[in-house]
RNA sequence: GGGGCGGUAGCUCAAUUGGUUAGAGUUCCGGACUGUCGAUCCGGUGGUUGCGGGUUCGAGUCCCGUCCGCCUCGCCA
């Protein structure tokens, strides 16, 4: 009985008068007397009811079945037949399986996670520690195969378009910039240490310099940083490269898996998707991965804030690159409280703005909030917003960066709050041209936006090439030929084309601060490469973890991985990190500084 | 590193200003019932209230510390 003819999803009318043989998880039982009971046996395919009938078959069998608890390994043989009443819930719910023969082939304690009650669904807590029993539920097992389907049709469609798929170093070195490394000591070389890769970046440029054209990776990633709900330090990326393109190439390349995916997992048929700079999803929506499926648009209304006597505008005003910018929402006036308001002012105090003025408009007037000190440009407001009666106007006053991100964060909230985001939408869209460089102001030297391998774009090389390491203003409006790929607001993939010139890349480093030295200890052989006949080449990689996010619908990045990592980076279940012996660490000539817990 | 929320029966939750023996549903155990599909009905087992201190006549409840989980800021080229 530990061998099955069918699965537990498998059984049809067609099957009706057959003697079956099927293997699985109790999902239910169902007593109905002593002589009839119900089990539902389930496992990865579906849920197909046993029937346990006295009359039919002997008094034995009914007894037997109300031996089996839930969650019990159970094999059964017995005949298909129609079912009395159909149950419509389920595929299989047409026939049943009259058990002539019952064997537990496997039982289980009373277990914390039951698959089938998804009503008392268990903290998280628990069902990480008892994953095993988590994966079981069936929409874990939707997941599972939805991720399968995904990577499948990765290697699908890549092959397809003349990719190759190569494996790349785990044990790698530390890269300077970027995030936190996982450093892995080495036995061999007392005193050195391997990096874990926090993406194949490099490795995959040597492919194209090695020839290989078309490269293609679903490879583990790995960043020492805290995670969060969208964010594991250990998570999957599906990374490409392409030799001998520009942009429109690779953008078109992607675009197509993207399309194919949402079209094969979803049906869902994408079209086109637009494009908007950095720069205007900055002004227009205050952060580089806008949300498009709703309006709540960021709208500079510095030049009318400046009429006004009102201290909080005058004094963002008066700041280096001081904005004010509005936002309209819609039928606001009745929805958003002013207690709702006033959470919205200590919701921008954590992204360092000071508050968020408000005022409703009221016919063809403003009034409450902040009314009579924006009196004077009360019908220039309105008619630069659009605004109606009816509608709130929400403000921020700060650097261009602070209030954008403020309004950028809030216009999510508000979105949110205001039930505007429409349901089954799916707004794609590329944001290009990023700056090469972003200036950081606590330690004084700039940074590279996306990675320092990201070329200056075509039209940007000569003035970038000629860019003097002080000269911050044109450092800092250099464009790049980088772009992202974002999904109702959530950055999905991300890509540039590379420098493939040793001169450019030289550049990159001295604008970065990195001397010719330290460039060449740390990235000697990259630069070597570039030496040696680089072609053009770009690429892109997806993040796997956060397509299946939006696939699955849900927002738990937890919910798309088998085994992941709570916010300290354990492993509940098989409690990872942990301690190792003495001996380990001798072979391996550390010596830890920290007393672990004992607990 | 900072902020917020949470931890009570195997699981999901409740417990009034600090006050009797910490309750309910479910799992599990026993019983009734021949067409259920969240079966129903009756009865029962089950508790170091995360852990350690403290205040109090009395602490699940208040205070201090600590651990764990979640959300978040910083961080994530």
């Amino acid at each position: 009985m530990r061998t099955r003819t069918h699965t537990a999803g498998q059984l049809r009318e067609e099957h009706i008068g057959q003697e079956v043989r099927l293997c699985g998880w109790v999902h239910a039982r169902r007593e109905q007397s002593a002589e009839l009971v119900f089990v539902d046996v389930r496992d990865r395919y579906g849920i197909t009811q046993l029937v346990f009938d006295a009359e039919d078959t002997s008094p034995e069998l009914p007894k037997q079945a109300k031996g089996v608890h839930l969650e019990d390994v159970v094999g059964a043989k017995g005949v298909v037949r129609a079912r009395e009443r159909v149950n419509k819930k389920i595929p299989t719910g047409g026939v049943e399986v009259l058990v002539t023969e019952l064997e537990v082939l496997s039982r289980t304690v009373s277990p914390p996670l039951i698959a089938s009650d998804e009503q008392n669904l268990p903290a998280e807590e628990t069902r990480l520690k008892y994953r095993y029993l988590d994966l079981r539920r069936p929409k874990m097992q939707e997941i599972i195969r939805t991720r399968h389907r995904v990577t499948k049709l990765a290697r699908d469609y890549f092959d397809e378009q003349g990719f190759l798929e190569i494996e790349t170093p785990c044990l790698t070195r530390s890269t300077p910039e970027g995030a936190r490394d996982y450093l892995v000591p080495s036995r061999q070389q007392p005193g050195m240490w391997y990096a874990l890769p926090q993406s194949p970046q490099i490795f995959k440029q040597i492919l194209m310099v090695a020839g290989c054209d078309r490269y293609l990776q679903i490879c583990r990633c790995f960043r020492d940083e805290d995670p969060r709900a969208d964010r594991q330090a250990e998570f999957t990326q599906i990374d490409c490269e392409l030799s001998f393109v520009d942009r429109e190439t690779v953008l078109g390349v992607m675009e197509g898996f993207a399309k194919r995916v949402w079209n094969e997992v979803l049906g869902y048929e994408a079209g086109d998707f637009p494009r908007i700079t950095y720069k205007e999803a900055m002004d227009r929506f205050g952060i580089d991965r806008p949300d498009t499926r709703y309006g709540l648009e960021l709208v500079d209304v510095s030049d009318l804030a400046a009429k006004t006597d009102f201290k909080v505008f005058t004094e963002a005003l008066e700041k280096d690159r001081g904005v004010v910018k509005a936002i309209r929402v819609p039928g606001g006036a009745a929805k958003l409280t002013r207690k709702i308001t006033d959470g919205y002012s200590k919701f921008v105090q954590d992204f360092g703005a000071g508050g968020v003025p408000v005022t409703k408009v009221a016919g063809v007037t403003l009034e409450a909030g902040i009314a009579k000190f924006v009196e004077p440009i009360a019908g220039e407001l309105i008619d630069r917003l659009g605004a109606k009666d009816g509608d709130t106007i929400l403000f921020g006053a700060d650097t261009y960066s602070t209030c954008s991100k403020a309004l950028g964060e809030l216009r999510q909230r508000v979105a949110r709050d205001m039930e505007m985001i429409p349901e089954g939408a799916w707004n794609f869209l590329w944001v290009i041209d990023f700056p090469m460089f972003e200036f950081d102001e606590e330690t004084g030297r700039f940074y590279a936006m996306h990675h320092p391998f990201t070329a200056p774009s075509d039209e940007e090389l000569e003035r970038f090439m000629g860019a003097d390491p002080s000269d911050r203003e044109t450092i800092e409006s250099i464009v790049s030929d980088g772009y992202d790929l974002v999904c109702n607001g959530s950055e999905i993939g991300g890509g540039s084309i590379r420098i493939h010139r040793q001169d450019v890349q030289k550049k990159v480093f001295e604008l970065l601060g990195i001397s010719d030295e330290e460039a060449r200890l740390k990235f000697s052989f990259l630069l070597d490469a570039l030496s040696f006949g680089a072609p053009p080449h770009g690429g892109i990689a997806f993040g796997l973890d956060r397509l299946i996010m939006h696939l699955a619908g849900t927002d738990n990045i937890r919910d798309v991985i088998a085994f992941p990592k709570t916010q300290t980076g354990a492993d509940l279940m098989c409690e990872a990190p942990n301690v190792v012996d003495e001996e380990q660490l001798g072979e391996l000539h550390v010596k830890s500084t920290a007393r672990a817990r004992t607990d």
